[in-house]
RNA sequence: GUGGUUGUAGCUCAGCUGGUUAGAGCGCUGGUUUGUGGCACCAGAGGUCGCCGGUUCGAACCCGGUCUUCCACCCCA
């Protein structure tokens, strides 16, 4: 058999020691500010049934989804009319599970399995891969982790208040101060749809809406006409296109606008008190933009509506979320209102890559390596190794006799700040010789010298 | 899913209108230094030119297919 070159599936990725080091940064901030908000953590499987995953993300997201072959002979029960009626017809009778698309919804399952053993409101974190069978491109791939925070089993806007915390938070600690937290509220675009006089469209009017600062106001318009939208209705939505000023300016605007239409009129009232919480809290609206055009998870979000955009970056959002009144609903358990977000780690990674932004000075890693010559000096290493591990130093002894100029270009490669080098000289003394490898500076002293000396630093 | 793009050493890339033994920088290994890394100098290793097929006397180069990369659309973290 030929050797063939290993290769990875398309849009996977592995991940080196440096960038696992990167990652854990990032998710270390992310993870303490979900408990320092008291969410707890949960695990869902990789895989769900796929009666559980398919019609929750419209058409174009069961269409992404893996779908895992049965076991064993997974074309006993296909009969050749199975394969006539195409692939769809087949698909329930080879596959009956697929991994998992995002974390909401196998939440949302759980939620419904243990309703009777969960304490409302539920307050929970998740931090796991999800699967997407997209065509990848920059800062999109086909295996990435989601970092979800959910509350169920309340409707208060307090949920949405942290959510906009744990934002800030978040982004502050990693250094991001060129961002905006854009924030709207589904019941205003159902309001929005409702005064142009196309009520129940606003999926549709959304779609087109959401392109404006990409593709401009006149092609949004081509749009819209070519989704059938009255001309009428269409010259009703200018205003909204360029208003400007600060978010009270732009609610005020709103709530004349949607004076007509009731639900509109209640997402004002449900921002504004978002907004209220927020000063209550004693923290500015700084990075908070209410944007009327955005539009994300029109299938279920029914209140807020939340994405996050760092800007001048190449990255498209990086965090998302919203409040869906209902979606325990189609797994029989109706009336448990949840809001929740995620952090997307692997777009993050990669916008703090482009603004140079992960700290330079590498936390993780060796502070010592343990230098010596023969026999008799890894044998007194092996001692020092031992207390030095017991003094909660991460060390580590060169596993083989050889050169020193080596194990010194091994502790230089892997940016290990420590040498100790052990000798006939330094066995005599029952001493250590301790080198700075970022100074250069080196002597002999006794090893709870050197032990002070390292953590000192 | 639709349209386009990319693939040459571990990495980043050269390689003329198809023509002998396919190059550079960085990295790697060894040496200059048998108790000392980074810097410098010297030497060396490393490639079925993504894969399969076709055209040709001759293919890294042209053609077809396939996989991969990146981009736009769709959608999304």
């Amino acid at each position: 058999m030929a050797i063939q070159k290993p290769t990875l599936p398309k849009g996977t990725r592995d991940f080196g020691p440096l960038q696992m080091a990167r990652r854990n940064y990032i998710f270390d901030i992310i993870k303490d500010t979900f408990k320092l908000f008291g969410y707890q953590q949960l695990e869902t499987p990789s895989m769900e049934n796929l009666s559980t995953l398919t019609g929750k993300y419209g058409d174009e997201g069961d269409q992404l989804l893996f779908k895992i072959l049965n076991s064993g002979d997974y074309l006993k029960d296909v009969a050749p009319s199975d394969i006539e009626a195409g692939a769809a017809a087949t698909l329930a009778k080879v596959s009956e599970k697929g991994l998992r698309y995002d974390l909401t919804v196998p939440f949302a399952r759980y939620v419904v399995m243990n309703r009777n053993e969960i304490t409302y409101p539920f307050k929970r974190f998740q931090i796991q891969p999800v699967w997407r069978a997209d065509r990848p491109q920059r800062g999109r791939y086909r295996e990435f982790y989601q970092c979800d925070a959910d509350v169920v089993g309340t409707d208060s806007l307090v949920c949405e208040l942290e959510i906009l915390l744990m934002i800030k938070r978040v982004f502050a600690s990693l250094g991001l101060k060129d961002y905006a937290i854009k924030l709207n509220n589904r019941k205003i675009l159902t309001g929005l749809a409702e005064v142009i006089g196309a009520a129940g469209r606003e999926g549709e009017l959304c779609v087109a809406i959401d392109k404006l600062d990409k593709i401009g106001w006149a092609k949004v318009q081509e749009e819209l006409q070519q989704r059938s939208f009255k001309q009428e209705a269409i010259g009703k939505l200018s205003p909204i296109i360029d208003l400007l000023g600060s978010n009270r300016e732009k609610l005020d605007f709103l709530e004349s606008f949607l004076k007509d239409s009731e639900i509109g009129l209640k997402g004002i009232v449900e921002l504004r008190e978002v907004l209220e919480l927020l000063n209550q809290y004693g923290e500015s609206e700084d990075f908070v933009d209410f944007d009327v055009v955005l539009a994300r998870g029109l299938s279920y979000y029914t209140g807020a509506i939340f994405e996050v955009k760092v800007n001048h970056v190449s990255i498209g959002s990086v965090s998302g979320g919203g409040r869906y009144d209902n979606l325990t609903g189609v797994f029989g358990l109706e009336g448990v209102s949840g809001v929740g977000f995620s952090f997307g780690v692997d777009r993050i990674y990669d916008v703090l890559e482009e603004l140079n932004l992960f700290p330079t000075e590498q936390l993780e890693g060796t502070q010592v390596l343990i230098t010596y010559f023969e026999e008799e000096g890894r044998n007194y290493g092996l001692q020092v190794l031992n207390k030095l591990r017991t003094a909660g130093i991460a060390s580590e002894l060169y596993p083989d006799v050889v050169k020193i100029k080596k194990q010194f270009t091994y502790a230089d490669k892997k940016q290990i700040p420590f040498v100790m080098v052990l000798g006939s000289d330094e066995i005599n003394a029952k001493q250590v010789s301790l080198k700075n490898l970022i100074s250069g500076q080196q002597e002999s002293m006794d090893l709870s010298d050197a032990i002070k000396m390292i953590q000192g630093q």
